[in-house]
DNA sequence: TACACTAATCGTCCAGGACAAATACTATTT
DNA sequence: AAATAGTATTTGTCCTGGACGATTAGTGTA
């Protein structure tokens, strides 16, 4: 494989993939005829694990003398501790939904149903986070394929969003906007938020996945935000997430606050940056809303 | 600005800026304390220009010399006549929904109106390819800001796919499968042939935008799907969605079928690549479909 | 224990050169 | 005059090897 399908892989530039072979003789590529590298497959696995433990915070230094299961065995470590495989009757009846050979659309039916059953919002606070998980891990353990996870997410989408539609909020309230930072493709986590506010009466925009700060900036001024709410997956590097949130918190007004949350921010434990809040689940930013909307109405 | 950020700006690689630098002597950047390039912003729009035409089959030997005007006025023999400007009320409050200034959130009302009164099947085929080229333009034109495209795209999925939802399609016809090339990030025209085959009673699923073609192949597979339908934008170099689809059409099954349309496939005029059927709009994807159930059929 | 300072690490950038694939051009033939 | 084959040019990608600043780790001192 040439040096443009490893970047693709890996997600590490040539240029370091050729210091690491001066620095480490790590990678090796053998060479085509006219010297180009040919890398060789065998060491994606390792290199995929490296940048992902890079994404970490370790250091390459560190984890090129290491063998694979040792890799692995590092990473189970740093991440939060996988929460042990879901086990629940209606995580099951999902993930048999989206298997292989399952008759597509039936995830639609299925989702319509619990919402019908367990209301929209117990659906939202309970199941989704539940489901996300499920759906990521299958999906990581190859279990699941990505047009399965894309089908999950559209289910999602369609069935969550189009009972917000219903939900007319008062647009008395301040308006909260809602995204994810480039490279974040997972939204889920953000309509659950969404849902949540727009539940108790929150004047909700979603801007989609992946956007770009100046595009940011302009929503906020032109359609006078008073929060931005950002959303990242664990998937997402922190050191990448947190750089995006401190390149919004200074490109914008003191009084337009920025909430984030998400695995990818999960990490930090703390406001990964001064002026900005960290909420661990939507309930927590419901709590938010309520209390600034009582307190401006003082 | 660094080079970093006009590689993302222009699309050019690093690599091609400076050839480019030593071959045509432009773009000639100034340098850092360090000898960095530092790029003029007011080289951006003619490399934007000249990135465009690139795409478009041109060469930049021939484009560099040219001036800004001269370059814009080469693009426009070149795009198939932008078509005027669309003048139409339903657009201008289209437009006045999109706004800077405008409360965001109307969009989706205007939307739930106009479906309700022209019913779906009359909004898809009439309003919704107006609308799309409108807001397109609007956009490229500097009138209305990214956002507020996305906030467009996310009014028109959510109330078409929630009305889609309502309709069971019957699960005995033969499924299709929509999707756009990677880099092609708008999803309307997609929706727009999704719209006009669910309700024919087609079975149809989307994978949403950019998926590469190994996630086709096993939804094709997991799912057995009988077509494949590839939309791509005028934004799209014809070459990429050439590519994209002979991938496609080399790797899966004879059986399936694959279908393309959209601008981004005009210019071929004929299909792209043979065994795959080019569609002008949906009105013609939808005799397709129902002939190609007539037949099987009998 | 906390803090400042030095040393090592690591990603990005620079210059200039080589080369193959793609494209344009030219001469010959039908 | 049109088609075709062969040559020349253009153009993007990859190569080597070195420099440097920002970040992180390590060390000694208050």
């Amino acid at each position: 494989m040439n040096q443009a399908e490893m970047e693709q892989a890996t997600g590490l530039s040539r240029e370091v993939l050729r210091k690491w072979e001066l620095r480490y003789h790590f990678p090796m590529p053998t060479r085509g005829l006219r010297g180009q590298r040919l890398y060789q497959a065998r060491d994606l696995p390792k290199l995929q694990l490296i940048s992902q433990l890079i994404g970490q915070g370790q250091r390459p230094s560190k984890l090129v003398p290491l063998s694979v299961p040792q890799l692995q065995a590092l990473l189970a470590t740093l991440v939060p501790a996988p929460a042990a495989c879901v086990v629940d009757a209606a995580v099951d009846r999902l993930l048999a939904c989206l298997a292989p050979g399952a008759v597509p659309g039936t995830v639609h039916d299925y989702i319509a149903e619990l919402i019908q059953s367990e209301g929209l919002a117990g659906f939202v606070a309970q199941r989704l986070p539940l489901f996300n998980q499920a759906v990521g891990q299958a999906w990581e353990q190859g279990r699941i394929g990505t047009h399965a996870e894309h089908h999950y997410t559209d289910a999602v989408l369609v069935a969550v969003q189009s009972r917000l539609l219903a939900l007319r909020p008062s647009r008395l309230h301040q308006r909260i906007l809602l995204t994810t930072p480039p490279g974040e493709l997972h939204g889920l986590g953000l309509l659950g938020v969404q849902a949540a506010l727009t539940l108790q009466g929150a004047d909700c925009f979603s801007l989609g996945t992946q956007t770009p700060v100046s595009d940011v900036l302009r929503a906020v001024k032109d359609w006078d935000v008073s929060v931005v709410a950002v959303s990242a997956s664990v998937v997402m590097p922190p050191a990448l997430a947190r750089s995006y949130v401190l390149a919004l918190r200074r490109a914008l007004p003191r009084r337009c606050k920025v909430w984030v949350g998400g695995g990818g921010f999960a990490a930090f434990g703390t406001a990964p940056v001064a002026g900005v809040k960290l909420f661990r689940d939507s309930a927590q930013a419901v709590r938010a809303w309520q209390k600034m909307n009582t307190s401006v109405a003082e």
